[in-house]
DNA sequence: GAACCGTGGCT
DNA sequence: TAGCCAAGGTT
């Protein structure tokens, strides 16, 4: 536990002075940057704190769109996503200038692409408006398209030192612990807001934001969190009480639908795949596809082989298993050589360029099934892994 | 306000 | 393994 506060947090008098507390809520601040100074996690677009203390600061841009990947998205996951997109486009101009099809391309895996979609949008938005800036503030970047009440939050504490109250998941975890919030966190929201708000200190408040979260990620964990090494658990009534893993209480969630469907690969001579684009808005939404049936939401749904987008000699290949946020979806596949005419907007995709497609997973899983090997990637070299 | 919207890792 | 969870936003 750190002895003396830096500085810049001077211990502001206790607001109320339980008898038992040993640490009084006016450290809170001090106690998790001194944590955080020691602990925090080394991010591709983090600037880390001595670095913060020698005036550097973060690009705005990054920023916006590292918290745009992070979406409900592990940072693991993002990681090579991020590294990628900065490498080809630095700047918010360049990604507004970017096709919006290099763009999902570029997005295809990391799910939910809504946000790619919006992610291009704000581009544009952006990059016309004055000198191609960020807005500086939380209200304002809060119009933006893609991002919300977490996002606005995080981009102005961050980026531009904006005291503002991010609640994320991870805080969320770490307030209802430290609260004993016995309500379900949907109906607690705004208060956790509130309680944030208060322990937001007046300088490093983008550090705060991001302390919150390391803690969250890697103390305050949702299963068996280490509240022995915690840097705040004398506040934490949940640790308290002895059961700090019950918290934060969610409701269970609804039981998964399962969807049934088939899928139809047809390969031409050369290897190249038959692909075609779904539309922009729903499911996958702009994504590319190889033709499927509709899939259905009754157990015997359309998964024969009559449901191909046209004659072919159509060959089982196995099915594909796939499960989204609200549904499970089984695709049957089936595989043809065909050396016919495409449909007017579908397109051959060259077997060299189908692992730059825009193909989500659950397309990919499918085009393996009835060619394995198509997707690898090639090496450097030019031979395939 | 509730439903919708992906994916991969972990237990 | 089957469910839970991750730096949520939009409609």
């Amino acid at each position: 536990m750190p002895s003396s506060p830096p500085p810049e947090y001077p211990s502001r008098t206790p607001m109320t002075s339980p008898a038992r507390a040993r640490s009084p809520r006016g450290d809170f601040a001090a106690r998790l940057l001194a944590w955080y100074d020691r602990h925090h996690r080394h991010l591709p677009w983090r600037i880390p704190p001595r670095a913060m203390a020698a005036g550097e600061r973060p690009d705005p841009y990054q920023i916006w769109l590292s918290e745009i990947m992070l979406q409900q998205t592990t940072v693991a996951a993002v990681k090579p996503y991020f590294e990628t997109f900065v490498r080809r486009w630095p700047t918010v101009e360049a990604l507004a200038a970017a096709e919006s099809d290099e763009i999902m391309k570029a997005w295809a895996g990391l799910g939910y692409y809504s946000r790619a979609r919006n992610l291009k949008r704000c581009a544009e938005t952006v990059a016309a408006a004055d000198g191609g800036r960020f807005p500086e503030t939380m209200a304002a970047l809060r119009e933006l398209p893609g991002i919300g009440d977490y996002t606005s939050a995080a981009i102005a504490a961050i980026a531009f030192d904006e005291p503002a109250a991010v609640v994320d998941g991870n805080v969320e975890r770490v307030v209802t612990r430290l609260e004993a919030i016995e309500r379900p966190v949907r109906e607690a929201k705004q208060d956790i807001r509130g309680i944030v708000q208060t322990l937001v200190p007046p300088s490093r408040p983008g550090d705060f934001a991001q302390a919150m979260m390391d803690l969250g990620a890697t103390i305050c964990t949702p299963r068996r969190p280490a509240c022995a090494i915690c840097p705040v658990s004398d506040d934490c009534k949940a640790r308290l009480n002895g059961d700090p893993e019950r918290f934060p209480l969610k409701p269970p969630r609804a039981e998964r639908p399962q969807r049934l469907g088939a899928a139809f690969v047809a390969e031409r001579a050369d290897g190249a795949i038959l692909l075609r684009k779904r539309p922009t808005k729903g499911l996958l939404g702009g994504m590319s596809e190889v033709p499927t049936s509709g899939w259905s939401a009754r157990i015997d749904g359309d998964d024969r082989v009559d449901a191909a987008p046209f004659d072919a000699r159509w060959r089982p290949a196995g099915s594909v298993q796939h499960v989204f946020t609200h549904f499970a979806l089984t695709l049957s596949v089936y595989h043809a050589r065909h050396d016919g005419s495409a449909p007017p907007d579908w397109w051959w995709a060259p077997r060299a360029d189908i692992h730059s497609e825009a193909l989500p997973t659950v397309m990919k899983k499918v085009i393996e099934a009835a060619i394995p090997g198509a997707i690898r990637k090639p090496t450097r070299n030019g031979a395939s892994r």
